[in-house]
DNA sequence: TCCAGATCCGTGACATAGTCACATACGCGC
DNA sequence: GCGCGTATGTGACTATGTCACGGATCTGGA
């Protein structure tokens, strides 16, 4: 249990909690830390904490049976798990998974305490739906692209993000196409085009960004 | 504002509650009608209150820019629409929008009674964590299926749910398209394909069940 | 230094799914 | 029975996914 309240300036959300469901939020949580790679949640692990994240990022993903992945959302320094709360709330067990992608820190709400501190205070609350809205919408967002959108102008949309304004992207063509759920052959196909027009550089492991604004066109 | 609590009964997750919450929701909700065709909620309405199906069913689905549909999931008698819970809950916009499939009657509970109740009542809390949860898991399934599964196995899947065990299903193949996210053409392929394996019998907007476990075999 | 294994990437051949354009068939109202 | 609107069938082409390779690049020792 920890007694520093420090973390709570990491959320702005929580940072309007009156001192009664503030101290109960402090005193029955505390402050795990996973090392990079560690599977946070998996199928028929039933989650019994609610995570702030405070550190790192950890990825959330669906595996079908043939081994084909793709990534759903990340789980950011300052955010919730919203699946988590989906589970814990519901009581209901994970279909997905969640992979640390870095070392994590993370706050750890236990259920009980959850369940209290949605119950006493409207601030609370908000930040959690609020969360949670958030995650559900970009689910939406998803099945959208999955079942609509062309794979190129995804690739270009997921080039861009991954970037974040750099001009190079340490990845591998097998992790983009986990991202987007599709297949390594298709994105290399689609990479190699991206390169004849001269829209991207390739080499091993990466992917060097020649030319932002077309891309940015493309998407 | 109703004072019959009969439709409680509907509910089995709401039947637990106490009087002091019980009261609260009876007297603060209202019972609404709905003509079959009519739209509950779309892209930019945000929606004012949570809604407690009594009869009929409301589908929740996803329209593309190029026209094409895909159903998300249907609410049904009682059950309770928790996309609108989700948006409800972190005051956001639809995505999606919501067309009644039927004639509709539903509960509605206005936000302020809503948070009132989440705030009073473990049993509601319950009732509604468990209910977002549910659709959650069938978003995530959605996804793994668009994203990794072969459309005619898909389509076995729905020919199945839409009979219900009837031997017949009443549904047009572009309908059947949009359920799946597909495009009308697929469907009349696999449809095709179907029937000379002898698994269907088409007819101009039924579609006949002629070998039943070996679409469950398929599937 | 050089080799061996692991990983990453490219590619051809084929299967499945989506798009476009059009033809045809069915059912209802007159 | 005749139109007319809707539903369905189909060919040609593009996009995406699968399978089976082979070659390229990296890395850690011998």
């Amino acid at each position: 249990m920890g007694a520093s309240t420090a973390w709570i300036e990491q959320f702005p959300g929580l940072q309007r909690l009156p001192t009664d469901p503030l101290s109960l939020l402090v005193q029955n949580s505390s402050i795990v830390a996973l090392p990079s790679g560690s599977r946070i949640y998996g199928p028929g692990q039933s989650p019994e904490n609610y995570l702030l994240m405070l550190d790192g990022t950890v990825r959330v993903q669906q595996v079908s049976e043939g081994g084909r992945e793709i990534v759903l959302y990340r789980v950011s320094a300052g955010e919730s798990c919203a699946l988590t709360t989906a589970c814990l709330m519901g009581y209901e067990d994970y279909l997905a998974e969640a992979i640390a992608e870095t070392d994590v820190r993370a706050v750890a709400i236990p259920r009980a305490t959850f369940d209290d501190l949605i119950a006493r205070s409207p601030e609370f609350r908000r930040f959690v739906f609020t969360a949670f809205s958030t995650r559900v919408t970009n689910l939406f967002r998803i099945i959208d692209e999955v079942a609509f959108s062309r794979m190129d102008i995804r690739l270009a949309h997921k080039l861009l993000e991954l970037s974040g304004g750099a001009d190079s992207v340490t990845v591998t063509q097998q992790q983009l196409a986990a991202e987007l759920g599709s297949a390594r052959e298709v994105i290399s196909r689609i990479l190699s085009e991206f390169q004849r027009r001269g829209l991207v550089v390739l080499t091993r492991g990466t992917i060097t960004i020649s030319d932002r604004l077309g891309l940015e066109k493309m998407a």
